[in-house]
DNA sequence: GACATCACG
DNA sequence: GACGTACGTGATGTCC
């Protein structure tokens, strides 16, 4: 069929699909024979989500992926440094290009290479014949060299951020036409392609020139009249450079193909060749994906283990047995029950799980237990599942038959959980521990899978047991949702029917288990064993009792203030109104700005990611010197945060039973090192403000009892003046100095005795913005001042504490190479966009820097808060919250003291003795009745 | 469910 | 001189 009008004709630019994947993809390896094929799985995904999204008016009826062929092109003849710094390709992708080409075909869709030609050109050539023909066009990909094609039915998609560039789209990067941007890009050059441009013209400027004079030839022929000297003069210096960098952005869309448009047409795939080429790759969790999505059986791809080197200690090593969910059994008597625990008694490990009603371990109840003492050798014991229809009606009481009485199953359960000679295997075992606490029993000793995930790979990928089975058991789990359902209609887990419950729990299991197995032996060779066995597992327990003992937060004191923030709330909204002069949703950033940027025409109208203006609070801020509205704004915002945030949310956390609050921190929440914590978030009630600080209040000791506050001073900053060797920096702190004082008269050269706040606020916003990764942008804005005054700062503070700066590049190099950081303690925290390019190549490098500094901060609180239960044993005192660097207790009257004396101790030595710190750590303690008060 | 906004260290 | 930027989190409301 020849293509043409109602047509449409997807161009996948196939090097950037490859070179996306291999960046978001951590380094994979085959199993059978250890070839890296990371890239290809990414690949492979990419390629089929595209073509499952495929429809809708923009779907494709024709396609192609299109390769670069050969490193010798036209334009090197042109200009011999052509894309002469592009780095080269990595080591372990280089492979894997031929076999994305297969992939291509594997999935049936015509895969174009052409010995000498980019596939820019090629795409461009394509684009041509089939715009001419009368059909549509679009090309996968976001690179800026293809933007002059867009038009006349030609769009671009960029399949990361899923958003089609159209002209507008164009206009917006370039500031021109499309048929202008090979203009723009002569004169700006590319730093990328190494096209040199017009040196010290910009993008800006380019677009400037080319709105007022049209193409490059035009610009040239007229460039006498350019007002200012400089560019004048640069333009006619570099005429001959400029024409060289056209002729190197211009596509050539002429190229001499022996195919066109109309033999791209769409086809399915045959199942036997894609299926075949994923099997071979040992892609388990896709094959299985491709397979359902083309309705045939999956194949089985054999688990072939790796080839062990001569020697190897177990050759005989058998195969994993397959998952089989459906063989798991379901104990419905005692006599089983026994034998699988003494089975367990007699292995010394076993893998355990708990089925619950819910999320919230201090109020959801057991339904069921699992357990797994084999790979493939899962058990379900069920206890509290419902009878079916039981909830019409009967009150829902009834159980369903066949159950083992809970009181039985967890007298014999006890014995296994609380038997020291037996290993309890689990995935994230704070919560399974925190719901058996509630039944009397105590799980230990434990291992946690999500813990040795949390120590290897941190940074790297999510640590839940779904991502975990899918990257290293390749096996994708039954999700939750085909047994609960999900949104409105969910059903609780006592409610799903025994017979379809079995094969979901035996497998939580029996994945835990496997992972265990997986992850076991690789916790030395990552070199995380102590960080995993004196810093993670000891803690979950800690953190347990701390979700469990909650603190006291008045109802009363919240709802109260909840009422006078409505009031306030309702007050600023009418004057708003009156301001704007009509009624709209304050609480709609896009409502607002069109009220501010479009109606009120204030300056200052930026658009966000989705095209709505964006009125973040400094914005605000700025314009709240021309007018009055956004000065109420952000009254109104700041009072909206408070009520529904904190003192209405709260109130609905408050346990009914405990009458207390109780948050459950995420071990593994943060890449550094840090806690999280959620439902609800302790770690971010407010400070800064008086207004936000008297929600503090609320959060009250017990009768007869105190609360009292312990933080870090200056942590992170003497972490870094530890680091980094800053002598200066040493000394004031072990002198007790005035840390930004000093740094401001270090820096300003102004003596301490004369130093103004104003001086010090700005050594304190340098210091902070070291730790982060500064830079000048970042300085400016939060300092106020031009980009250039805070850039001279920075020198100036680089050249005062040279080791600054040999920290920075060090880690920086470190991490480049190793494509990991790590803490004093032997945290590891992995950098995968370490090399990537663009602006995430800055995100990633700043995160670098700052990761060994926050990260040792987390680690010296999480090595004391291990050690504090023991050392304030016999005094009546709970540790409750930890919030980064502050520990929270609530202690009897009369002992306050005994225990800020020995509380600060153990924070205060907590590097002690694997890291001797050569500055002291120095912790502050306040005590009151709330935590206001305790400040 | 994505995005914008804002609370904390 | 250009680009886009402070690090780490979680909860809420709007809007599609």
């Amino acid at each position: 069929m020849s293509f043409g009008k109602g047509h449409h004709l997807h161009l996948i630019d196939g090097s950037a699909f490859i070179f996306r994947a291999y960046h978001a993809l951590p380094p994979l390896t085959r199993r059978s024979d250890g070839a890296p094929v990371g890239a290809v799985a990414g690949f492979c995904n990419m390629l089929q989500r595209y073509i499952a999204a495929n429809e809708g008016p923009d779907a494709a009826t024709h396609l192609a992926v299109i390769f670069d062929k050969g490193s010798h092109t036209f334009r090197n003849d042109l200009y011999e440094a052509y894309k002469a710094n592009r780095e080269e390709m990595p080591e372990e992708l280089r492979p894997q290009i031929p076999l994305t080409r297969r992939a291509v075909e594997a999935f049936n869709i015509p895969c174009i290479e052409l010995e000498g030609f980019e596939a820019d050109d090629i795409i461009a050539t394509l684009a041509r014949q089939a715009r001419e023909a009368g059909g549509r066009v679009t090309i996968v990909s976001s690179d800026k060299d293809l933007m002059q094609l867009v038009g006349g039915g030609v769009e671009m998609f960029d399949a990361m951020k899923n958003r089609r560039i159209d002209v507008d789209g164009v206009r917006e990067k370039f500031g021109v036409d499309p048929a202008r941007v090979v203009d723009v890009q002569a004169l700006a050059g590319d730093s990328v392609d190494n096209v040199p441009g017009a040196p010290g013209i910009g993008v800006k400027t380019a677009a400037l020139l080319v709105n007022e004079f049209g193409d490059i030839e035009t610009l040239l022929a007229r460039a006498e009249e350019i007002k200012q000297p400089k560019r004048r003069q640069t333009l006619i210096d570099h005429a001959e450079q400029i024409r060289l960098s056209k002729s190197l952005v211009q596509l050539d869309d002429n190229v001499t193909l022996d195919f066109g448009p109309d033999d791209l047409e769409l086809r399915e795939p045959d199942p036997d060749a894609l299926l075949g080429f994923l099997t071979e790759m040992e892609f388990r969790t896709l094959t299985r994906r491709i397979a359902e999505a083309l309705g045939v059986e999956p194949p089985v791809v054999p688990d072939v283990a790796p080839q062990e080197e001569a020697g190897g200690d177990d050759p005989e090593t058998p195969a994993p047995a397959p998952f089989e969910p459906q063989a798991y059994i379901c104990i419905r008597d005692m006599g089983t029950l026994a034998d699988w625990i003494a089975r367990a008694r007699a292995q010394g490990w076993v893998a355990f799980d708990t089925e619950t009603t819910g999320l919230d371990e201090m109020r959801c109840e057991l339904v069921g237990v699992s357990l797994a003492l084999a790979p493939g050798e899962a058990a379900y014991v069920p206890l509290a599942h419902k009878a079916d229809g039981a909830d019409d009606l009967f009150g829902g009481e009834a159980l369903a038959e066949g159950q083992i009485p809970m009181e039985e199953a967890l007298a014999a359960l006890r014995d296994l959980l609380e038997d020291d000679a037996v290993l309890k295997i689990g995935q994230n075992v704070k919560y399974d521990a925190k719901v058996l606490a509630r039944l009397g029993i105590r799980m230990a000793p434990f291992d946690d899978t999500l813990l040795m995930s949390y120590a290897m790979y941190s940074g790297l990928h999510g640590h839940g047991m779904d991502t975990l089975s899918e990257r290293y058991l390749g096996h994708g789990c039954i999700p939750i949702k085909e047994l609960i359902g999900s949104g409105k209609s969910q059903i609780t887990f006592d409610r799903v029917p025994i017979d379809k419950a079995t094969p979901y729990a035996g497998e939580d299991a029996d994945v835990t288990l496997r992972l265990w197995q997986h992850f076991k032996p690789q916790l030395h060779a990552a070199h995380v064993t102590r960080v995993y066995e004196r810093m993670e597992r000891p803690l979950a327990p800690v953190l347990a009792r701390m979700e469990m003992a909650g603190v006291r937060v008045d109802r009363d004191t919240l709802s109260r203030m909840s009422g006078a923030f409505s009031q306030k709330m309702a007050a600023l909204e009418a004057e708003i109104h009156e301001l704007a002069g009509e009624r709209f949703n304050v609480g709609s950033p896009k409502q607002l700005g069109e009220i501010l940027f479009d109606k009120m025409s204030l300056p200052g109208g930026k658009h966000g990611k989705t095209g709505a203006y964006a009125t973040p609070a400094d914005v605000l801020e700025d314009l709240a010197t021309e007018h009055e509205l956004p000065r109420k704004v952000l009254d109104w915002r700041a009072v909206s945060k408070l009520k529904s945030t904190y003192t209405d949310a709260l109130q609905e956390h408050i346990n009914p039973e405990t009458g207390r609050v109780h948050t459950s921190y995420v071990q593994s929440g943060a890449a550094t090192g840090r806690l999280a914590s959620t439902d609800p978030n302790l770690q971010n009630i407010p400070i800064r403000t008086e207004e936000g600080r008297r929600i503090r209040e609320a959060f009250v000791a017990e009768e007869g009892k105190v609360l009292v506050s312990l933080d870090y001073s200056q942590i992170e900053l003497r972490i870094l003046a530890h680091i980094a060797g800053i002598e200066q920096l040493r000394t004031a702190f072990r002198e007790g100095q005035d840390i930004h004082a000093m740094t401001a008269s270090e820096m300003f050269d102004v003596p301490l005795d004369e130093m103004t706040p104003e001086i010090r606020r700005r050594a304190k916003a340098i210091n902070f913005g070291v730790i982060y990764g500064i830079s000048g942008f970042g300085l400016a804005r939060n300092l106020r001042i031009p980009r250039g005054e805070a850039q001279g700062f920075i020198d100036r503070y680089f050249e005062r504490f040279p080791g600054i700066r040999d920290y920075m590049d060090d880690t920086v190099a470190f991490a480049r190479e190793h494509g990991r950081v790590e803490t004093l303690f032997g945290r590891v925290i992995h950098t995968p966009e370490i090399n990537a390019r663009g602006p995430r190549a800055g995100f990633a490098r700043r995160a670098a820097i700052n990761a060994p500094i926050q990260g040792t901060a987390a680690d010296i609180i999480r090595r004391a808060m291990v050690r504090m239960p023991a050392a304030i044993e016999g005094l009546p005192a709970e540790m409750l919250l930890q919030v980064h660097d502050e520990l929270l207790f609530e202690v009897e009257q009369g002992a306050e003291d005994a225990l800020i004396s020995t509380a600060r101790e153990v924070m205060e030595g907590a590097a002690e003795p694997v890291v001797k710190l050569d500055v002291p750590l120095v912790v502050d303690a306040g005590q009151g009745a709330n935590w206001a008060a305790a400040h």
